[in-house]
DNA sequence: AACATCTGTGCAAACGATTGCACATATTGA
DNA sequence: TCAATATGTGCAATCGTTTGCACAGATGTT
């Protein structure tokens, strides 16, 4: 049989001579110090010789915690979220958490079925990279007081924490680069209004528009139900049948962008001569697209870092208030916009 | 307080009248079968009412399986692996069994490190996406007897099971498709050759290279020292500098294939019309490049899921042997390989 | 009718760690 | 010198499940 983890706090205890509970305290930092200086070495010495190592699941079982979050995310294989799940393990690794995984694919079903093994295993919190503005798992959570971090996306309850972007600023940010432009008429193709960032990024829109003094026309705002390219086509090919002789468009993120790339080419124009385009995310590869495409990028990785610390925060210290926080995206610049002629 | 996994055993037991043992027995398909219909129907019933949930932690403990595994990839950032690792939750999942993740970065005392960390939790096998040829992880798992399975890269160590592609295979597709187009004269941009992936590559061509005929120079093959663009960038640069006169370039990765792209264009030379290119792996968005990658396609999902599959029937029958198992890749042609004029 | 064999359930001991409590011994103060 | 306090360690219960063993009652055999 396999020796997994052979070696015991009992066999410590036995072999420097003292009892398992002095062990363990040896090894608890915060009750090291009621121990005799010379056992403490002695039992430090006897436990690396051994190669002992706690046992996490007989600890998790005693104490009720299990040092292991679970992450819920609508899809691994989307390039958005490998940089967010990297800083969460970051951010949670830094104070021995670990984290187990669950795609859902955006099925709520499946969310429901990934929470509830979720916490069989007995998860100290949750992250949540897939909260719809309504979705009942945040209501749950709360409810039942299992701590809980939005990220990226967050949601319409309140006293939950989240770490999002800042979607104001990321499209004030493309819409003045398009004003400087020279460009007047802004065309935005939103995201699904059930999303945080779909609702948000077109509420900003229309908002900058106006702080902008730019022509405020309720046509030029396209909607559609997915991020996606798909979606970015069907909605951008819509709006240059109404001939609204706008001549930009801001994408609610860059698989749309990419979809309004192949709408403009199937009309017969070009990006950026006839219409230039920004997207949203910074995408891998995004640069290397004829025309490398200007984007908005989020930090995702800060995200994720971001909400691994949150969540260790609101299980280590219990009563830490809820807090909603942004981080800053940035504007890059590249081939897809360029002056009106 | 959270009343986190609140419902025990105990409570099931108590509400129905019989003892825990005896819900553990119905809660246990094995055992079901030795206990009375209609307690069964009883157990059941309650278990469902109170929606009482097994807690793991204390199974785990018992049984000394905690139905979780860990797995090692390099870096979740590089789209390679994200399929893999879908496929793999995907294989895993169908049979209760959950995975923890460890980026390494390809650094030797992470992966140690990752991996004391993980048995400190118990895990009942591994996936490593890390492997290099002698690696000392893979080594160690052996003789300890802890489940192991390779994926994607696998080892020289015998008694391994492994899942990979079928490299030889790929790098014949596309050496047989440029032969077809006419080139003569193809140089190959080799990976490291302590990743089984970058040796096997290697050989693999100039098999291919001498079974087809085809002009066999060693000074055609160039030496990375990782999968990088900065790495094909240089390789092919030193190719083009030596005035070796060939018209096509396998390279050993997409990323390489990259690299070349921009030495072919720095040198003043275009592809495909001066030099064809393929890459391999197909990562997401090479179709979107100009031109539009010519690469051999691995089932990334796929290996993941039978690694997963492999992993778990280790795990379940004890004396399972130790197999490879090779995958068949796809050639996918696209814009930048072209007939020799 | 007496005994052997099944069946279904309960009992209690694990699994490996943590932790409140008790109790020696050492230290301090008067 | 004696009581009061402090200090360091051991004891034993506990976390929630699983599982070998025991045992009562039912069933089968001769």
């Amino acid at each position: 049989m396999a020796s997994r983890s052979r070696v015991t706090i009992r066999d410590v205890a036995d072999r420097v001579g003292v009892h398992p509970s002095t062990v363990s305290r040896v090894l608890n930092p915060a009750t090291r110090g009621r121990i005799t200086p010379e056992i403490v070495a002695k039992v430090n010495a006897v436990a690396a010789e051994l190669g002992y190592r706690p046992n996490q699941t007989a600890r998790g079982l005693r104490t009720n915690r299990t040092q292991t979050i679970g992450v819920l995310i609508p899809d691994i294989t989307n390039p958005l979220f490998p940089p967010i799940i990297r800083g969460i393990e970051d951010g949670l690794g830094a104070h021995g958490y670990t984290a187990i995984l669950g795609n859902t694919d955006n099925i709520a079903a499946r969310e429901t079925e990934a929470v509830a093994t979720m916490r069989a295993r007995q998860v100290d919190g949750l992250i949540l990279a897939t909260a719809r503005r309504d979705d009942p798992i945040v209501a749950e959570c709360i409810a039942e007081g299992l701590p809980l971090v939005l990220v990226n996306r967050t949601a319409d309850a309140d006293g939950v924490s989240s770490i999002v972007n800042d979607d104001a600023l990321g499209i004030a940010l493309a819409v003045r680069h398009l004003k400087t432009l020279g460009h007047t008429r802004i065309a935005h193709i939103a995201g699904p209004r059930s999303l945080s960032t779909g609702e948000a990024r077109r509420r900003s829109f229309l908002e900058i528009i106006k702080a902008e003094g730019l022509e405020a026309d309720e046509a030029l705002v396209a909607e559609t139900s997915a991020f996606s390219e798909d979606e970015g086509l069907r909605a951008c090919a819509d709006l240059i049948a109404q001939d609204l002789e706008f001549t930009a468009i801001v994408a609610a993120n860059d698989l749309i962008a990419l979809g309004a790339y192949e709408a403009i080419s199937d009309a017969g124009l070009t990006c950026p001569d006839d219409i230039s385009v920004t997207g949203f995310n910074d995408m891998p590869f995004v640069d290397r697209l004829t025309p490398p495409l200007t984007t908005v990028r989020i930090p995702h990785y800060e995200l994720g870092r971001e909400a691994g610390r949150r969540l260790v925060e609101l299980i280590e210290t219990p009563d830490s208030p809820a807090r909603a926080t942004t981080l800053r995206p940035e504007l890059i610049v590249r081939g897809s916009t360029v002056a009106v002629t």
